[in-house]
DNA sequence: TTATGTGCAAAGAGTTTGCCAGCTA
DNA sequence: TAGCTGGCAAACTCTTTGCACATAA
């Protein structure tokens, strides 16, 4: 069965390589933000047949069709999710390093609407939100609390 | 003359060399957001006795006593500003690559709100717009817009 | 068949660090 | 003087790339 990235890449005419095919499979299955070694460890469970210059020429590639975005959340590497028509930010809990999806169109009027007070289009932006659970929500710490 | 990070770093009892000064008055003078490089490039100017080794030590230092932000704009390598009480965001100007500094009290309280509702206390955040010169605004393109 | 993709290892960019000489307090 | 600091080059992490071989269309 094709992957959504799979028949994305069919649409757009991308040659597909089994290496592709698999690392198309995993970001579609992959709900998080991997980053390109995790991509490249489930990618290797699936099938070993693959390297990391691979994985790295494929998210590009990917990202270049519109089909990925690639995210930098502070720690150094590139992160990525596959591309979806609604836009969001992010918030990062610091203590997990889990990433959260929210979306509020009240920032997006702001955005767009401080960008204009300067004098300038927004192209593109970027709003993370860095954060701890809350202690009275979370007595008990360290679980994954997943959004 | 102390600059006025050189003031800071003997408030807070650091050793001070004359390659910390000089690196210390560097970035008290830049009104800009240089980079680790640019330092090195501005500090060597000055006295020719600074490595880079030093510009990285001694931005971390600064960064560790708070006298200095780090900052990333996506360009893959660390940028700094000396910190003020001030909160503010950047807005990056994707045409020359200049940095504006902005303030909104909205997007301030929407931010702590957004972590609250998603049960998060807010530690840090991180909001850029990309943006160009409005055609309307801007015919003769290049100029230094600063805030 | 032919343009394109892949693996491997080497190269790059940015950043950190071990070691010893040098300097601050 | 004691111990922190700086210069240099090597090392590290993430990412890209040259080359020869493999493969999709």
């Amino acid at each position: 069965m094709q992957s959504r990235i799979e028949r994305i890449c069919a649409d757009k005419g991308l040659k597909m390589t089994d290496q592709r095919r698999i690392i198309a499979q995993v970001l579609s299955e992959s709900a998080d933000h991997p980053d390109v070694d995790k991509v490249y460890q489930r990618a290797a469970a699936l099938d070993s047949r693959i390297s990391i210059a691979t994985v790295y020429r494929t998210v590009r590639l990917f990202e270049e069709a519109n089909i990925l975005e690639k995210h930098d959340f502070g720690d150094g590497r590139a992160r990525y999710e596959e591309t979806t028509s609604d836009h969001h930010d992010h918030l990062i809990n610091i203590k997990t390093g889990e990433v959260i999806e929210f979306y509020n169109s009240d920032i997006e009027v702001l955005k767009e609407k401080i960008a204009k007070e300067l004098g300038y289009d927004l192209v593109d932006h970027r709003l993370e939100l860095y954060a701890m659970p809350s202690a009275a929500d979370d007595p008990a710490d360290d679980e994954d609390v997943s959004s």
